[in-house]
RNA sequence: GCGGAUGUGGUGGAAUUGGUAGACACGCUAGCCUUAGGAGCUAGUGCCGCAAGGCGUGAAGGUUCAAGUCCUUUCAUCCGCACCA
């Protein structure tokens, strides 16, 4: 009873860093990619090395290397890879900051989050490391661009694109957040402006109807699953001809309606539309200049904030393919240049926003779709019905109509069935230093000339000044000496490109090198990486839409070229929450308001405490909320495990009956069950649970049956550290040497369910009258329904309620309960 | 606006196919113990009620012997996307 108080306290100050250290020297974290063992590949979402570790970082990579501990303690080759996303623009930003270049920068960050990775006891396999921005890592990333480009998938364009002053750079439509630049996105920075840049373009748009096809057989979260679908937004409809009434210009129109054309009342173009200028009237020019520049400056939020419709008539008419009738054409900000045609053919009666300009702008209605006399309900909702004031095509179903219009004006090459995407082409051009140099070189006379694979890495040179050249242009244009270079094609003076690769790029692939890191010959072995992808496990907090689609993209690339033979990377994704903060607010990592990993470490309660924690606070799709008080009850429950083990070290030895065995070996055997099954299906807090359930019980029957060395507390308190191991996987080693063990717990050891600890000799029966809780009886498993009945009805309590009553139904469910209907 | 979730004690959250609502933990209360600690141990803790009992999973209906779970309506919060033609 007072064991304790000679015993050893739990200390994870002591252990944390021994165990730490064995591990590293004896390198159990280190995978053997030829393996015979089954293979386990599992990882967090690449790590941006911008800054400290937070408490996202722990919480995203303790939850892939719970699975990968828990497949490895299975007698998998568990591989569980660690590398660095270092290239971009917040590692140049944080440089700058600091007046470093962003070599130096990521010199000191990276070993700083070395070693904080290791005090947090991840199982990471540092002999295969990575870093982007390193030459023998990019020298592929060049690679991928060279290949696309032999298989006719890069291209270079203008395209008006956001531009944020700051950045100097250009942004993706997903980095625009609020108008702003995802990056400077505080309440001074300014609202960002679209500029016209000429940039490069990887054709995923080519891979758009595959990539959706195949996101229904993913095993990822499904709100992912939809934002990629969304994302990729496929629609069917059809491109219209619309001509202009005095000129030979035609308006091209998307539409998923062909059956409203009637009802086409006038035309709308973005504003950027490049007719625009070509068929305003000249009276017409001022006020359409004004309002082109206007919209300019307007970011989308301001577009959508204000639920007016503006615009401009252009002057000019177009001709209606269907019916001949004149319509007017204007201009307008709710129409985007980026989806469709960048055109509309305007149908008020059945678009709202087409009604609401039509009404600010006095111009008829008409209405050609009747949905009254609707036969389907599908349809009713969906807007369609029969067609109306429509000429010859009155009577039929929208779908026919719709059918039937396209191809008449087919006919005449004035409209085509057209599949449409939201998603476009990927720019991976950024105007910025850090990154991968596109290998291609600009030659006054052949052109850009795309560099071979042998001309490959265009290494990154060392400069002292990196901003942006202010021209538009990155840094590198300032380095005359990398910059100036022959043409490979005329072998004239040429200058190489000085547009670096998106970081994106870079991540979208990184996932095959952690295969095969060191290979100078190849981006990866395909044989090796034919036996380890797709990734068997990934997760994260963010990116749910660009970054995986990329990743797709380029995977399905791979194994086009035969490089792969599956096209998708990531077999399962989980999304998993944030954590937040008490009140509910995100943690922001510029204000550094979250909890500090290292420093609860510090403190005593260790990096075991803080993972089990993190992992126990709510199910991984939700996010934790932080508690303060958290990790104090994680580690309190561990001192708990350390303490019953450490009294059954001192203890003697103890005889124990069968049946004492058995109420031993069923909470072990169901706790081994549940945990099994819950870390499997990504349900860590319950897992954990049911060892915090199984060491309370534990304790209780240490009070009732004689304690001390037994083999069968023995197993109890070997499956209890092995159960454990995932989530702290240093106590566990420490637990497993006391128990008498000479190898580390992480490999191969993981309990096994033997079912016959499982069953009960008797079980409770809940006896209900009515459907309310009268008795709970304690019954043999074996018990027959009659006898179940009877018991039921005999007891004294249910009698109360049924005495002198009719019993007019009896339910019994085996095992469970029973009630009486009276 | 559209799409997706989620609503359960003071708090985070548990609850196979509908079958004991509140596992586990935090917090709180009381007691014990002591090397007085960031301890540890034991008991209690949904609400009302002395009790018997009643009520209770955002709200309102419904199906059922039985509903957190299924159906209808509705409210709130969060997250995506956003004038997508």
């Amino acid at each position: 009873m007072v064991y304790w108080i000679d015993m050893k306290r739990y200390n994870p100050k002591e252990i944390e860093p021994k165990w730490q250290q064995i591990w590293r020297e004896t390198n159990v974290y280190t995978a053997n990619l030829a393996s015979d063992k089954p293979k386990y590949f599992a990882f967090g979402m690449f790590n941006y090395p911008s800054g400290n570790l937070h408490v996202g970082h722990a919480m995203n990579f303790t939850i892939s290397d719970v699975k990968s501990r828990f497949k490895r303690q299975q007698g998998f080759e568990s591989y569980h890879p660690v590398g660095w996303d270092s290239f971009g623009l917040p590692a140049e930003n944080y440089a700058i900051k600091k007046g470093i270049s962003p070599q130096e920068s990521m010199a000191q960050l990276i070993p700083d989050y070395q070693e904080k990775y290791q005090k947090m006891g991840w199982s990471d396999d540092w002999e295969k490391e990575i870093t982007t921005s390193e030459p023998e890592y990019y020298k592929w990333t060049q690679w991928i661009f060279v290949k696309m480009h032999e298989h006719g998938l890069v291209y270079q364009d203008s395209r008006w694109q956001w531009w944020c002053t700051k950045c100097q750079t250009v942004l993706a439509n997903e980095q625009v957040i609020d108008g702003k630049c995802w990056r400077h996105d505080g309440k001074d920075d300014l609202i960002v402006e679209k500029k016209e840049v000429k940039q490069w373009f990887f054709k995923i748009t080519e891979y758009a109807d595959e990539l959706l096809e195949a996101v229904d057989a993913l095993d990822w979260t499904e709100s992912v699953k939809l934002a990629q679908k969304n994302w990729i937004g496929k629609s069917q409809g059809a491109e219209v001809m619309f001509e202009v009434a005095g000129s030979k210009e035609t308006i091209t129109v998307f539409t998923t309606r062909p059956d409203t054309l009637f009802g086409a009342t006038f035309m709308v173009l973005a504003p950027d539309h490049a007719l625009v200028r070509e068929i305003t009237t000249p009276d017409k020019l001022d006020e359409v200049e004004a309002y082109i520049k206007a919209t300019a400056k307007k970011t989308e939020v301001e577009r959508q904030a204000s639920k007016e419709k503006t615009g401009v008539y252009l002057g000019v008419n177009a001709i209606n393919p269907i019916n001949g009738q004149e319509i007017p054409v204007y201009i307008a900000d709710y129409v985007l240049s980026g989806y469709g045609t960048g055109a509309i053919m305007a149908v008020p009666a059945h678009d709202e926003r087409d009604n609401a300009f039509a009404k600010a702008f006095d111009i008829p209605i008409v209405q050609v779709v009747d949905s009254a006399d609707n036969s389907s309900v599908q349809d009713f909702y969906s807007g369609y019905g029969i067609a109306v004031h429509s000429g010859p095509y009155d009577g039929l179903t929208s779908k026919k109509a719709g059918q039937k219009i396209v191809d008449d004006l087919a006919n005449k090459h004035l409209a085509i069935q057209k599949t449409n995407y939201k998603m476009r082409d990927w720019s991976i051009s950024r105007q910025r230093y850090w990154g991968a140099p596109i290998p291609v070189v600009n030659c006054p006379d052949c052109g850009p000339v795309v560099l071979k694979e042998d001309q490959l890495p265009v290494v990154l040179p060392e400069l002292t000044d990196f901003k942006p050249s202010g021209d538009g242009r990155s840094a590198l244009a300032r380095a005359k000496d990398w910059l100036i270079t022959t043409c490979p094609d005329c072998g004239k003076t040429a200058e190489r490109e000085t547009d670096t690769m998106d970081t994106y790029v870079d991540s979208s692939w990184y996932m095959m090198r952690y295969l095969d890191p060191q290979n100078q010959s190849q981006i990866f072995d395909s044989n090796v990486a034919n036996q380890w992808m797709p990734v068997n496990f990934y997760n994260g907090g963010d990116h749910a839409t660009a970054h995986l689609l990329y990743a797709r993209f380029i995977t399905r690339f791979f194994s086009k070229i035969g490089l792969l033979d599956n096209p998708e990377p990531f077999k399962q994704m989980l999304y998993n929450g944030k954590v937040i903060a008490k009140d509910g607010t995100a943690f922001s990592k510029t204000l550094g308001n979250g909890p500090d990993p290292l420093e609860i470490i510090e403190q005593g309660y260790g990096a075991d405490a803080l993972r089990t924690y993190l992992m126990f606070a709510a199910p991984l799709e939700l996010g934790a909320r932080w508690d303060p008080q958290g990790v104090p009850g994680a580690h309190r429950f561990l001192s708990r495990l350390w303490n019953i083990v450490q009294e059954y070290i001192e203890a003697p030895a103890v005889e124990l009956a069968t049946d004492q065995s058995k109420k031993i070996l069923l909470i072990v055997h169901k706790a081994t069950k549940k945990v099994t099954d819950d870390i499997e299906g990504n349900r860590f807090n319950t897992a954990i649970a049911a060892c915090m359930e199984a060491v309370n019980k534990l304790y209780l029957l240490k009070t009732e049956l004689p304690f001390g060395q037994n083999n069968v507390w023995l197993e109890a308190f070997e499956a209890l550290a092995m159960l454990v191991g995932p989530f702290a996987p240093h106590i566990a080693d420490e637990l497993w040497q006391l128990l008498g063990h000479s190898d580390s717990i992480q490999r191969d050891h993981w309990p096994i369910v033997d079912t016959q600890y499982l069953q009960v000799d008797t079980f409770t029966l809940v006896v209900q009258v009515n459907g309310k809780v009268r008795a709970q009886l304690s019954l043999a498993s074996d018990v027959t329904k009659e006898q179940a009945l009877e018991a039921a009805k005999a007891d004294s309590h249910v009698q109360e309620f049924i005495n002198g009553k009719d019993v007019k139904k009896e339910i019994y469910i085996p095992g469970k309960l029973v009630n009486l209907v009276v």
